[in-house]
DNA sequence: GTCTATAACCTGATAGAC
DNA sequence: GTCTATCAGGTTATAGAC
């Protein structure tokens, strides 16, 4: 693999296991086995700059999922809930390692580093973009998919918290109940 | 105010804005208007032991929000969709800071502070177990009222997360009518 | 383009005078 | 108990040899 690709995703990981403010550029270039100052040659905005990269990359990952996750169920509900399952799992195998570096980082850079909150914003909205999209190809009115997708979202990101806090799958399955029988309650969803 | 409460408070703050890792004990100490080395004399365990007090003392505070929140209104739903309006506002009206540094730090110190780790947990684990005991109180069936604190729990973090990152009340409007939609299914929620 | 060495500064933590 | 000065090691970022 690439230099430059080696250094997005070393950032990548390790702003999904610790944040932003506790990862050190001399960290990433160890994980990404590069020097020091090669990492500033490909990346001259430095740390601010990879973070950002590490973020889109990730961000337009993982809102491919959502399609892969949800197709293979006849209907909305059962689609969400097991997915919500799926990731629970993933996480008791991984050792609650969190599944998202845009939830740990978000929360912690809103109010001190603009350029890296605006890039946050723009992947939370293509998330949204993206997702009503594709339920309301599954029936949902728009304004419904538009609630859905943020109801989904926010719970799936309020659960990787919870279920790394307490290591537990219960904060997602939880998570994941309550969403599929929202969802069950808004028209046509039923069996989309 | 006491030198060592000062500190406490000062470093909450602080957390629920940056995080933990970008917050330094320097920082601390100009915010509690403390030398640094008092800080050690008040806290031997040092950064570590006052993030532990500060989480603790919020924890413990917020979840006696629940019930303030959601006695005024006749039913749950409808009481939960107003909590979650009125949180939504207050980010608004407060330049988007996080209403809780729990959320913040959750995340980012789960895999390399084992000892906050903890902490968090057990702040968790009272808010189900004393969430889930007024929404029993209120006539939900206890595994009922389990499920639906954690959907409740999961959306406020995640919604929070999602303003903070779009500065935009909709994640969390969308999350309270998700979570009041949900809780109307439960039997007897809808007039309790 | 790759890598070493280092600058300038900040970190958590401590020792010890007041 | 309060505060100053400082330690050893970390930080981001850069300059320049290979």
């Amino acid at each position: 693999m690439q230099t430059d690709q080696r250094i997005v995703r070393a950032m990548a990981e390790l702003l999904r296991v610790q944040g932003y403010g506790s990862t050190g550029i001399q960290q990433v270039a160890r994980a990404a086995d590069a020097p020091t100052g090669s990492i500033y040659h490909h990346f001259r905005g430095g740390k601010r700059e990879i973070a950002a990269a590490a973020l889109r990359t990730t961000g337009a990952a993982y809102i491919e999922l959502l399609p892969l996750l949800l197709d293979p169920h006849p209907d909305l509900p059962t689609g969400v809930e097991a997915a919500f399952a799926a990731a629970a799992e993933d996480m008791a195998g991984t050792g609650w390692a969190n599944m998202c570096p845009v939830g740990t980082v978000a929360g912690e850079i809103a109010d001190t580093e603009p350029d890296l909150r605006r890039v946050a914003a723009e992947i939370v909205t293509s998330w949204v973009d993206a997702g009503s999209r594709y339920l309301a190809g599954r029936g949902l009115p728009e304004t419904d998919a538009r609630s859905a997708i943020y109801a989904l979202l926010t719970s799936l990101e309020g659960g990787f918290l919870l279920a790394r806090a307490q290591r537990s799958t219960e904060p997602l399955l939880a998570a994941g109940r309550a969403v599929a029988a929202y969802i069950a309650t808004l028209p046509v969803a039923a069996d989309a």
